[in-house]
RNA sequence: GCGGGCGUGGCGGAAUUGGUAGACGCGCGGCGUUCAGGUCGCCGUGGGCGUAAGCCUGUGGGGGUUCGAGUCCCUCCGCCCGCACCA
């Protein structure tokens, strides 16, 4: 195609249609969407919650932003074209420590930074054009909601799901707070990275063990999640069988019970461990002269890091303390060590010593010197002296163990269970992985936990009319072993809402997983001040139908919400048991093959791309980039093909005809045929791959239409027909693309129909124009391509046969060769099998 | 150590069910338009041999199933992610 011609509106000026889109969408409202109860709002038309993770509002938005919204925007756009209500709505998680971090350093109110940075977002936000109904925005930290995060709090409380509990509890130095168990990243802050330490102190959790199994069971009720995150949850949660078994000590007098998931090698015991916290060794051995030693092992355990004793590779260590516990099987007396690799988080904080069929076990009984008993015999090879034999298949059977010598593994386990159970001895048990989650934070910038402790009623919740607590104003946000709320005094002296007489505050605040563990129900009933939803409007909306947010979310994030949702399902306070119906998880955006950060100066910032090229090439490329699901990296050069692309649609020039309707097969031939073919293939193309996440491919179908036109365009501006046809392609070029680049779409549909795309439906392809009349049928002989050949698409497959050997490049690879097989596989290829 | 995923041109990546490997884009090369171009348009582009027609070869390595394998099976190698003294 020749240059454009003088004075046409050639050059692609994104900023100016941009502009004009985003403030028409503005001006009419175009993405609000009513839920019940709303004017216009008619119960017949199928609803879909579209939802991107809400963001952390610190700095400006990054690339990972671009691609989260891009997405879930295309998938809200389509399905509003699919005549579908959506909601798709934005918000703030806007406590937590950055914001606190940066106001010790400034002092700056975190308020203040906050509100900037969400400022600056929302700003961004609008800048890409995505289809948000802002109506319904919030801050995570604005009283009109963290008064409802205190009222779910209030109501877990009345259930006894929140709860106040002196524990070992890690804490993070460095930001002088504690953290949850999911917090805790190679025992480091997931935050900062420092090293954490345990410490006893009196903390609140919520109870999410209580509902482990229910967590476990209803990964059955998704229908869409990636199996990674829902197996990390299942390892989280790591929920074993077993028994409880308890193993008495004659002096003193104390039962200790063990969890293990191998009551078959009871048997093997030959020693017990107890974990340095545990809380009877003190008595086990006081007054004994071992008292010494093992007091300074356990002091020496205690002072290592959570990182350091997490290491497997270095050598077991622990001390004898003196003291023996019976094993109730076979009534040995067995020796009690304290070691540190028997933990006091996971079940009972302790265990007995099967050396010959566990492996740490083995490693500490050649460390001690202590015996290796096998009670379960290796099916297919000899035990080996030198390693713990842990296989517990159906064909390993016991040995050395009493009556249950000769049953398999799996008999054992239940007979000695049942055994235990009859002697009142142990019990069948299970044991889980997964912790309480503690929620208590002693830093500032978060929802204060609306509890009053009084001198005569002990601890109160705030109640629902007094909420929200507001976080007062302090001077110095620096925790200084005591939570920043503590130092203001006015906060802090209250009375008892119960009794009304003296009583003081909870100074601690929430994690921030609480604030954003329901923001989803808040969504859809913002505006609600008497309650923090109306059940009927919630239940109308949820569970999201698309969530879709980073990977890295897997695990705390994701379980909390699962937790808090069942929580509340079980209060009747909303009738669904999963937040999150289908969950897909986007990859990252690398540049120069690793993760963009500030410190490494190797960030791009999206507002840059925004305003070089604007933001529909900003957002095209992101998806362009490849699977939605895959880390991808981003190239500087690659953006400038995009914006080609989106510059080649916007010089696609209006022709004859209707342009909102398909020219028919009966009207077509030739070029004219080919193209609107083209259109209808690439309709079906698109829709496809739009319903799988395959964007990436969705637009490239886009790109091969485009090509399409320009090289046939000359050709179809001779008569109707054609001019027709290509009305027709340009017009759906701008339909299909309005996904992705809606602005530019929007402005080329508007020009080639006088339309508004976002009001049209999502095109249909016609069947009749997917098939071809004639087909391209590959040959092969010996299952090597040799040549192809153009038949009719309904050919027999006699005649194709024919036609296939009278390739002149098949007979010269056929001739004098006797055809043993003939392959044909109808509208593909022919294979001639040769000797 | 356990669990999961992935290996395709110079690069990012395509390839519903086994059926023309490399769509689309970047990069590179050629031609045209242009005073110029970091513009726009058209064409070419896995490797090797060949003037060409064409032939050989090719999806991490090796083996297998099949008329036919990127795709299915076995095995080895490499990379990435998650969990990790959980009894």
């Amino acid at each position: 195609m020749a240059k454009p011609p003088e004075g046409t509106p050639d050059r692609y000026d994104a900023r100016a249609i941009e502009r004009r889109w985003q403030e028409l969408w503005d001006r009419e409202g175009t993405w609000q969407v009513p839920g019940p109860g709303d004017p216009g709002f008619d119960p017949d038309v199928p609803e879909s919650y579209v939802l991107e993770m809400l963001p952390y509002p610190s700095g400006e938005p990054h690339i990972g932003h671009l691609k989260n919204y891009s997405m879930g925007d295309a998938l809200a756009h389509y399905r509003r074209r699919r005549g579908m209500r959506v909601l798709h709505p934005m918000g703030f998680d806007a406590f937590g420590l950055p914001a606190e971090n940066h106001a010790i350093k400034t002092g700056e109110h975190p308020a203040v930074s906050t509100n900037k940075s969400i400022e600056e977002f929302r700003r961004q936000f609008l800048s890409w054009g995505i289809s948000i109904d802002w109506r319904r925005q919030f801050g995570t930290h604005e009283p009109r909601y963290y008064r409802w995060t205190q009222w779910i709090f209030v109501k877990l409380f009345e259930r006894g799901l929140a709860y106040r509990k002196r524990a070992p509890v890690k804490w993070c130095p460095k930001d002088q707070t504690v953290l949850a168990n999911e917090q805790v990243i190679d025992g480091a802050c997931e935050r900062c990275g420092t090293p954490v330490v345990v410490k006893m102190l009196e903390q609140w959790f919520f109870k999410i063990t209580d509902y482990a199994d229910r967590l476990l069971e209803d990964f059955k009720l998704l229908e869409s999640w990636p199996q990674r995150v829902i197996t990390m949850q299942r390892n989280w949660i790591g929920r074993s069988e077993g028994a409880e078994v308890v193993f008495q000590c004659p002096e003193p007098p104390v039962e200790f019970p063990v969890f293990t998931t191998r009551p078959d090698t009871l048997f093997g015991a030959t020693f017990f461990v107890l974990a340095p916290e545990h809380p009877d060794l003190e008595r086990l051995v006081e007054g004994t002269p071992m008292e010494e030693r093992v007091r300074e092992y356990v002091q020496q355990a205690l002072k290592e890091s959570v990182e350091e004793r997490a290491d497997t590779q270095r050598e077991k260590t622990g001390v004898f303390t003196g003291r023996d516990v019976i094993n109730p099987v076979n009534d040995e007396r067995i020796p009690v060590y304290v070691s540190d690799y028997v933990l006091m988080d996971y079940g009972t904080g302790a265990i007995m010593g099967v050396p010959a069929h566990d492996e740490r076990d083995f490693e500490f009984a050649k460390k001690f010197r202590l015996p290796v008993r096998p009670v379960v015999e290796p099916a297919d090879r000899d035990a080996s002296a030198d390693q713990a034999f842990v296989g517990h298949s159906e064909h390993e059977r016991l040995i050395n163990s009493a009556q249950f010598t000769g049953m398999t593994v799996a008999e054992a386990t239940e007979a000695i269970i049942r055994w235990l159970e009859g002697e009142g001895k142990g019990h069948r048990a299970v044991s889980y992985r997964l912790r309480d989650w503690l929620v208590s934070r002693q830093r500032y910038w978060g929802a204060p936990i609306p509890i009053v402790y009084c001198e005569k009623c002990g601890m109160v919740a705030v109640p629902e009319h007094e909420l929200p607590v507001l976080l007062p104003e302090v001077e110095d946000y620096a925790p200084k072993g005591k939570p920043p709320l503590a130092a203001a005094q006015d906060f802090v002296h209250t009375s008892c809402p119960s009794c009304g007489g003296p009583a003081h505050r909870e100074t601690d605040t929430m994690d921030t997983f609480v604030d954003s563990s329901w923001y989803f129900l808040r969504y859809c009933d913002p505006g609600n001040d008497q309650a923090p939803w109306d059940t009927q409007i919630v239940d109308y909306w949820m569970p999201v139908d698309q969530y879709i947010g980073g990977v890295e979310h897997a695990i705390l994030h994701l379980m909390y919400a699962r937790f808090v949702t069942k929580a509340l399902a079980d209060m009747d306070l909303v009738g669904f048991l999963e937040p999150f119906a289908n969950l897909f998880t986007q990859g990252m955006i690398t540049y120069g093959g690793s993760k963009m950060s500030k410190s490494k100066g190797n960030t791009i910032s999206p507002s840059t791309i925004v305003e070089r090229y604007g933001a529909d090439t900003a957002r095209c490329y992101v998806l362009f980039l490849g699977p939605p699901e895959h880390d991808a990296d981003w190239s500087d050069d690659g953006v400038g093909g995009v914006h080609r692309f989106l510059g080649r649609v916007w010089r696609l020039k209006s022709a004859g005809g209707d342009p909102l309707v398909s020219p028919g097969l009966d009207d077509l031939s030739g070029a004219a045929l080919e193209l609107t073919r083209k259109v209808h293939w690439a309709i079906q193309k698109v829709t496809a791959d739009i319903e799988r996440f395959q964007f990436n491919t969705s637009i490239a179908a886009l790109m091969e239409l485009v090509n399409e036109i320009y090289r046939v365009e000359s050709d179809l501006r001779d008569d109707e027909a054609g001019e027709h046809a290509l009305s027709f392609a340009n017009a759906t070029v701008a339909s299909l693309l309005f996904p992705f680049a809606p602005h530019l779409a929007a402005e080329v549909y508007e020009r080639m129909t006088g339309a508004r795309v976002s009001e049209a439906d999502w095109p249909d392809a016609d069947p009749a124009l997917l098939k071809s009349d004639t087909v391209t049928v590959v040959v092969q002989v010996n299952g090597k391509v040799r040549d192809s050949v153009e038949v009719d698409a309904d050919v027999d497959e006699e005649e194709l046969k024919r036609a296939a050997r009278e390739r002149p490049n098949v007979q010269r690879h056929l001739d004098g060769q006797e055809v043993a097989r003939e392959i044909v596989v109808p509208g593909k290829l022919v294979n001639f099998v040769v000797r």
